[in-house]
DNA sequence: ACTAAAAAGTTCGATACCAAACCAAATGGA
DNA sequence: TCCATTTGGTTTGGTATCGAACTTTTTAGT
Protein backbone atom coordinates (compact mmCIF):
# COMPACT_ATOMS: atom_id res chain seq x y z
CA UNK A 1 0.00 0.00 0.00
CA UNK A 2 0.99 3.67 -0.73
CA UNK A 3 2.09 5.84 2.11
CA UNK A 4 -0.68 8.20 3.16
CA UNK A 5 0.09 11.61 3.94
CA UNK A 6 0.73 11.57 7.51
CA UNK A 7 -0.70 13.91 10.14
CA UNK A 8 2.66 15.74 10.28
CA UNK A 9 4.60 15.67 13.54
CA UNK A 10 5.83 19.02 14.42
CA UNK A 11 9.50 19.32 13.64
CA UNK A 12 11.07 19.19 16.50
CA UNK A 13 8.98 16.16 17.83
CA UNK A 14 10.32 14.42 14.99
CA UNK A 15 13.40 14.29 15.46
CA UNK A 16 13.64 13.45 19.10
CA UNK A 17 11.25 11.01 18.27
CA UNK A 18 13.92 9.68 15.53
CA UNK A 19 16.39 9.79 18.45
CA UNK A 20 14.75 7.34 20.75
CA UNK A 21 13.71 5.44 18.26
CA UNK A 22 17.59 5.00 17.30
CA UNK A 23 18.56 4.39 21.02
CA UNK A 24 15.88 2.13 21.58
CA UNK A 25 16.70 0.01 19.04
CA UNK A 26 20.63 -0.19 20.01
CA UNK A 27 19.81 -1.15 23.65
CA UNK A 28 17.97 -3.44 22.54
CA UNK A 29 20.45 -5.14 19.92
CA UNK A 30 23.84 -4.44 22.54
CA UNK A 31 21.63 -6.28 25.27
CA UNK A 32 20.78 -8.71 23.20
CA UNK A 33 24.54 -9.69 21.99
CA UNK A 34 25.64 -9.70 26.27
CA UNK A 35 23.12 -11.54 26.94
CA UNK A 36 24.05 -14.62 25.09
CA UNK A 37 27.64 -14.10 26.13
CA UNK A 38 27.01 -14.40 29.69
CA UNK A 39 27.51 -17.31 32.13
CA UNK A 40 25.20 -18.74 34.91
CA UNK A 41 22.33 -17.50 32.85
CA UNK A 42 22.81 -14.26 34.05
CA UNK A 43 20.49 -11.73 32.77
CA UNK A 44 22.00 -8.38 31.79
CA UNK A 45 19.97 -6.85 34.49
CA UNK A 46 21.59 -9.68 36.99
CA UNK A 47 25.14 -8.92 35.42
CA UNK A 48 24.58 -5.08 35.81
CA UNK A 49 23.90 -5.66 39.74
CA UNK A 50 27.06 -7.28 40.50
CA UNK A 51 29.05 -5.36 38.07
CA UNK A 52 27.51 -2.46 40.56
CA UNK A 53 28.45 -3.76 44.01
CA UNK A 54 32.40 -4.77 42.62
CA UNK A 55 32.75 -0.96 40.89
CA UNK A 56 30.87 1.24 44.14
CA UNK A 57 30.86 -1.19 46.87
CA UNK A 58 28.23 -3.42 48.06
CA UNK A 59 25.83 -2.98 50.97
CA UNK A 60 22.80 -0.91 49.83
CA UNK A 61 19.68 -1.37 50.04
CA UNK A 62 16.92 -2.36 47.04
CA UNK A 63 15.88 1.16 46.95
CA UNK A 64 19.25 2.99 46.63
CA UNK A 65 20.25 0.26 44.07
CA UNK A 66 16.78 1.04 42.21
CA UNK A 67 17.01 4.71 42.21
CA UNK A 68 20.39 3.65 40.54
CA UNK A 69 19.67 1.46 37.95
CA UNK A 70 16.36 3.63 36.96
CA UNK A 71 14.31 0.66 37.96
CA UNK A 72 11.07 0.17 40.05
CA UNK A 73 11.39 -1.59 43.67
CA UNK A 74 9.31 -4.13 42.66
CA UNK A 75 11.88 -5.23 39.69
CA UNK A 76 14.41 -4.75 41.91
CA UNK A 77 13.36 -7.49 44.64
CA UNK A 78 12.77 -9.16 41.75
CA UNK A 79 16.55 -8.92 40.45
CA UNK A 80 17.93 -9.64 43.76
CA UNK A 81 15.72 -12.74 44.46
CA UNK A 82 17.01 -14.38 41.63
CA UNK A 83 20.61 -13.26 42.63
CA UNK A 84 19.97 -14.50 46.06
CA UNK A 85 18.63 -17.91 44.65
CA UNK A 86 21.99 -18.25 42.80
CA UNK A 87 23.95 -17.75 45.38
CA UNK A 88 25.69 -14.75 44.05
CA UNK A 89 24.55 -11.79 46.51
CA UNK A 90 23.33 -12.02 50.26
CA UNK A 91 20.84 -10.02 51.79
CA UNK A 92 20.92 -9.28 55.50
CA UNK A 93 18.16 -6.65 57.54
CA UNK A 94 20.09 -3.77 58.92
CA UNK A 95 20.81 -2.96 61.87
CA UNK A 96 19.75 0.78 62.15
CA UNK A 97 16.56 0.26 60.01
CA UNK A 98 14.12 -2.53 60.13
CA UNK A 99 12.36 -1.34 57.63
CA UNK A 100 15.62 -1.65 55.30
CA UNK A 101 18.25 -4.49 53.95
CA UNK A 102 21.71 -4.43 52.93
CA UNK A 103 23.04 -6.34 49.72
CA UNK A 104 26.42 -7.71 49.78
CA UNK A 105 28.39 -9.79 46.93
CA UNK A 106 29.02 -13.36 48.22
CA UNK A 107 32.76 -14.91 46.90
CA UNK A 108 30.15 -16.87 44.36
CA UNK A 109 29.03 -13.53 42.70
CA UNK A 110 32.39 -11.86 42.62
CA UNK A 111 33.85 -14.59 40.91
CA UNK A 112 30.72 -14.84 38.71
CA UNK A 113 31.24 -10.90 37.96
CA UNK A 114 34.30 -11.47 36.88
CA UNK A 115 34.19 -14.50 34.64
CA UNK A 116 31.36 -12.49 33.02
CA UNK A 117 33.62 -9.57 32.81
CA UNK A 118 35.88 -11.88 30.61
CA UNK A 119 32.87 -13.07 28.69
CA UNK A 120 31.43 -10.22 27.57
CA UNK A 121 34.97 -8.60 26.03
CA UNK A 122 34.83 -11.05 22.66
CA UNK A 123 31.03 -9.21 22.34
CA UNK A 124 33.01 -5.91 22.03
CA UNK A 125 36.25 -6.57 20.35
CA UNK A 126 34.64 -6.44 16.63
CA UNK A 127 33.19 -3.30 17.38
CA UNK A 128 35.74 -0.59 16.97
CA UNK A 129 36.04 -1.96 13.29
CA UNK A 130 32.85 -0.10 12.31
CA UNK A 131 32.27 1.89 15.33
CA UNK A 132 35.35 3.83 15.99
CA UNK A 133 36.26 4.82 20.00
CA UNK A 134 36.42 8.08 18.59
CA UNK A 135 32.95 8.24 17.74
CA UNK A 136 32.05 6.77 21.13
CA UNK A 137 34.52 9.15 23.29
CA UNK A 138 32.65 11.76 21.22
CA UNK A 139 28.72 11.61 21.83
CA UNK A 140 29.14 9.65 25.25
CA UNK A 141 29.13 12.98 27.01
CA UNK A 142 25.98 14.55 25.12
CA UNK A 143 23.98 10.85 26.01
CA UNK A 144 25.11 11.46 29.85
CA UNK A 145 23.84 14.89 29.01
CA UNK A 146 20.20 13.81 27.54
CA UNK A 147 21.00 10.71 30.51
CA UNK A 148 20.85 13.27 33.60
CA UNK A 149 17.83 15.58 31.82
CA UNK A 150 15.45 12.50 31.34
CA UNK A 151 16.35 10.91 34.87
CA UNK A 152 15.69 14.55 36.90
CA UNK A 153 12.31 15.29 35.60
CA UNK A 154 10.86 12.03 35.78
CA UNK B 1 32.19 -1.98 51.69
CA UNK B 2 34.84 -0.10 50.08
CA UNK B 3 34.98 -0.73 46.45
CA UNK B 4 37.40 -3.32 45.57
CA UNK B 5 40.40 -3.47 42.87
CA UNK B 6 38.28 -4.50 40.18
CA UNK B 7 39.73 -6.81 38.09
CA UNK B 8 40.26 -4.31 34.88
CA UNK B 9 38.35 -3.99 31.82
CA UNK B 10 40.80 -3.59 28.76
CA UNK B 11 40.30 0.11 28.33
CA UNK B 12 38.21 0.13 25.23
CA UNK B 13 35.75 -2.31 26.24
CA UNK B 14 35.18 -0.18 29.30
CA UNK B 15 34.12 3.09 26.72
CA UNK B 16 31.90 0.84 24.78
CA UNK B 17 30.24 -0.60 28.09
CA UNK B 18 29.76 2.64 29.30
CA UNK B 19 27.85 3.69 26.16
CA UNK B 20 25.78 0.79 25.93
CA UNK B 21 24.83 1.40 29.87
CA UNK B 22 23.59 4.83 29.46
CA UNK B 23 21.82 4.15 25.84
CA UNK B 24 19.89 1.29 28.07
CA UNK B 25 19.03 3.67 30.42
CA UNK B 26 17.90 6.49 28.08
CA UNK B 27 15.68 3.97 25.97
CA UNK B 28 13.96 2.60 29.40
CA UNK B 29 13.44 6.11 30.95
CA UNK B 30 12.10 7.38 27.01
CA UNK B 31 9.68 4.33 26.66
CA UNK B 32 8.34 4.99 30.22
CA UNK B 33 7.97 8.89 29.06
CA UNK B 34 6.00 7.72 26.44
CA UNK B 35 4.33 5.22 27.88
CA UNK B 36 2.51 6.93 30.54
CA UNK B 37 0.77 9.35 28.04
CA UNK B 38 -0.23 6.51 25.29
CA UNK B 39 -4.21 6.19 25.00
CA UNK B 40 -6.36 3.20 24.50
CA UNK B 41 -3.67 1.38 26.85
CA UNK B 42 -1.49 1.61 23.91
CA UNK B 43 1.80 0.02 24.67
CA UNK B 44 5.31 1.67 22.71
CA UNK B 45 5.61 -1.46 20.92
CA UNK B 46 2.28 -0.82 19.48
CA UNK B 47 1.85 2.59 18.57
CA UNK B 48 5.54 1.80 16.87
CA UNK B 49 3.47 -0.82 14.80
CA UNK B 50 1.02 1.40 14.00
CA UNK B 51 2.61 4.09 13.75
CA UNK B 52 5.01 2.05 11.22
CA UNK B 53 1.99 1.22 9.23
CA UNK B 54 1.38 4.89 8.12
CA UNK B 55 5.01 6.49 7.43
CA UNK B 56 5.69 2.88 5.56
CA UNK B 57 2.31 1.82 4.14
CA UNK B 58 0.82 -1.38 5.30
CA UNK B 59 0.01 -4.73 3.88
CA UNK B 60 3.59 -6.17 5.14
CA UNK B 61 3.73 -9.78 6.76
CA UNK B 62 4.76 -10.45 10.14
CA UNK B 63 8.14 -11.63 9.76
CA UNK B 64 9.14 -8.75 7.88
CA UNK B 65 7.86 -6.22 10.32
CA UNK B 66 9.90 -8.01 13.00
CA UNK B 67 12.84 -7.74 11.26
CA UNK B 68 11.80 -4.31 10.88
CA UNK B 69 11.61 -3.91 14.35
CA UNK B 70 14.42 -6.17 15.26
CA UNK B 71 12.18 -8.43 17.35
CA UNK B 72 12.11 -12.24 17.00
CA UNK B 73 8.70 -13.06 15.24
CA UNK B 74 7.32 -14.61 18.21
CA UNK B 75 7.40 -11.03 20.00
CA UNK B 76 5.83 -9.94 16.60
CA UNK B 77 2.84 -12.55 16.53
CA UNK B 78 2.16 -11.83 20.69
CA UNK B 79 2.18 -7.37 19.42
CA UNK B 80 -0.46 -8.24 16.34
CA UNK B 81 -2.22 -9.87 18.39
CA UNK B 82 -2.64 -7.47 20.97
CA UNK B 83 -3.41 -4.97 18.04
CA UNK B 84 -5.99 -6.86 15.94
CA UNK B 85 -7.79 -7.62 19.66
CA UNK B 86 -7.97 -3.62 19.87
CA UNK B 87 -9.79 -3.61 16.45
CA UNK B 88 -6.29 -1.15 15.37
CA UNK B 89 -5.17 -3.93 12.36
CA UNK B 90 -6.99 -6.15 10.36
CA UNK B 91 -4.46 -9.13 9.46
CA UNK B 92 -5.43 -10.97 6.11
CA UNK B 93 -4.03 -14.14 4.18
CA UNK B 94 -1.56 -13.49 1.66
CA UNK B 95 -2.96 -14.47 -1.72
CA UNK B 96 -0.12 -15.65 -2.81
CA UNK B 97 1.96 -17.02 -0.61
CA UNK B 98 -0.46 -19.50 1.86
CA UNK B 99 2.49 -19.18 4.74
CA UNK B 100 2.27 -15.45 5.00
CA UNK B 101 -0.34 -13.02 5.90
CA UNK B 102 -0.47 -9.35 5.33
CA UNK B 103 -1.26 -6.53 8.08
CA UNK B 104 -3.19 -3.77 7.54
CA UNK B 105 -4.28 -0.48 9.34
CA UNK B 106 -8.24 -0.28 10.07
CA UNK B 107 -9.79 3.15 10.24
CA UNK B 108 -9.84 2.96 14.41
CA UNK B 109 -5.78 1.82 13.93
CA UNK B 110 -4.94 5.08 11.80
CA UNK B 111 -7.29 7.42 14.51
CA UNK B 112 -6.02 5.72 17.33
CA UNK B 113 -2.36 6.22 15.89
CA UNK B 114 -3.17 10.13 15.30
CA UNK B 115 -4.89 10.31 18.76
CA UNK B 116 -1.52 8.79 20.51
CA UNK B 117 1.05 11.24 18.62
CA UNK B 118 -0.73 13.98 19.19
CA UNK B 119 -0.65 12.81 22.95
CA UNK B 120 2.93 12.21 23.09
CA UNK B 121 3.80 16.08 21.65
CA UNK B 122 3.73 17.34 25.25
CA UNK B 123 6.35 14.67 26.36
CA UNK B 124 8.58 16.44 23.99
CA UNK B 125 7.98 19.96 24.05
CA UNK B 126 9.94 20.30 27.70
CA UNK B 127 13.10 18.29 26.50
CA UNK B 128 14.75 21.50 24.32
CA UNK B 129 15.00 23.41 27.57
CA UNK B 130 17.73 20.30 29.02
CA UNK B 131 18.93 18.71 25.66
CA UNK B 132 18.71 21.26 22.60
CA UNK B 133 17.79 20.00 19.16
CA UNK B 134 21.12 21.02 18.15
CA UNK B 135 22.76 18.08 19.99
CA UNK B 136 19.91 15.57 19.00
CA UNK B 137 20.34 16.73 15.30
CA UNK B 138 24.37 16.02 16.33
CA UNK B 139 24.41 12.62 17.06
CA UNK B 140 21.27 11.06 15.36
CA UNK B 141 23.54 10.39 12.20
CA UNK B 142 25.74 8.42 14.65
CA UNK B 143 23.53 6.68 16.52
CA UNK B 144 22.43 5.73 13.36
CA UNK B 145 25.74 3.82 12.03
CA UNK B 146 26.46 2.23 15.45
CA UNK B 147 22.44 0.97 14.98
CA UNK B 148 23.26 -0.06 11.45
CA UNK B 149 26.43 -2.02 12.17
CA UNK B 150 25.25 -3.60 15.09
CA UNK B 151 22.03 -4.73 13.05
CA UNK B 152 23.94 -6.38 10.25
CA UNK B 153 26.30 -8.51 12.50
CA UNK B 154 23.70 -9.52 14.40
C1' DA C 1 2.89 12.18 72.65
C1' DC C 2 0.07 11.36 68.66
C1' DT C 3 -1.03 11.05 64.32
C1' DA C 4 -0.25 11.85 59.39
C1' DA C 5 2.94 11.35 55.82
C1' DA C 6 6.97 9.34 53.84
C1' DA C 7 9.98 5.52 52.87
C1' DA C 8 11.50 0.41 52.36
C1' DG C 9 10.03 -3.85 50.57
C1' DT C 10 6.86 -7.24 48.61
C1' DT C 11 3.24 -8.94 45.79
C1' DC C 12 0.18 -9.03 41.73
C1' DG C 13 -1.29 -8.72 37.04
C1' DA C 14 -0.08 -7.41 32.58
C1' DT C 15 3.10 -6.65 28.43
C1' DA C 16 7.58 -7.08 25.99
C1' DC C 17 11.01 -9.78 24.81
C1' DC C 18 13.91 -13.96 23.82
C1' DA C 19 15.15 -18.81 22.61
C1' DA C 20 13.72 -23.04 21.21
C1' DA C 21 10.56 -26.30 19.49
C1' DC C 22 7.09 -26.87 16.37
C1' DC C 23 3.96 -26.97 11.89
C1' DA C 24 2.98 -25.83 7.15
C1' DA C 25 4.04 -24.05 2.72
C1' DA C 26 7.48 -22.77 -0.73
C1' DT C 27 12.07 -23.45 -2.95
C1' DG C 28 15.82 -25.63 -5.06
C1' DG C 29 18.74 -29.19 -6.27
C1' DA C 30 19.90 -33.77 -7.83
C1' DT D 1 9.92 -35.64 -9.63
C1' DC D 2 11.43 -35.81 -4.75
C1' DC D 3 13.31 -34.70 -0.78
C1' DA D 4 16.06 -31.49 2.00
C1' DT D 5 16.23 -26.83 3.15
C1' DT D 6 14.43 -22.42 3.79
C1' DT D 7 10.92 -19.36 5.15
C1' DG D 8 6.46 -17.61 7.52
C1' DG D 9 4.04 -18.02 11.78
C1' DT D 10 2.62 -19.80 16.33
C1' DT D 11 3.31 -21.60 20.89
C1' DT D 12 5.63 -22.26 25.28
C1' DG D 13 8.36 -21.17 29.22
C1' DG D 14 11.12 -17.92 31.31
C1' DT D 15 12.94 -13.03 32.79
C1' DA D 16 12.41 -7.91 32.87
C1' DT D 17 9.71 -4.28 33.55
C1' DC D 18 5.87 -1.30 35.02
C1' DG D 19 2.11 0.56 37.97
C1' DA D 20 -0.72 -0.05 41.76
C1' DA D 21 -2.09 -1.86 46.10
C1' DC D 22 -0.45 -3.25 50.58
C1' DT D 23 2.48 -3.84 55.13
C1' DT D 24 5.76 -2.25 58.30
C1' DT D 25 8.72 1.14 60.19
C1' DT D 26 10.45 5.75 60.45
C1' DT D 27 10.00 10.68 60.31
C1' DA D 28 7.79 14.99 61.02
C1' DG D 29 4.36 18.20 62.35
C1' DT D 30 1.14 19.79 65.67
Amino acid sequence: MPPKSQPAMPEPGALYFQLFNEIGIIAQLSANRFQRVLPYDLTVAQFSLLNHCVRLGDGWGPARLAAAFQVTKGTMTSTLQRLKAKGFIRVDPDAEDARSKRVFLTGAGRAARDQALEAMLPALTDLPEGFPTALAREILPTLERLRIWLDTRR
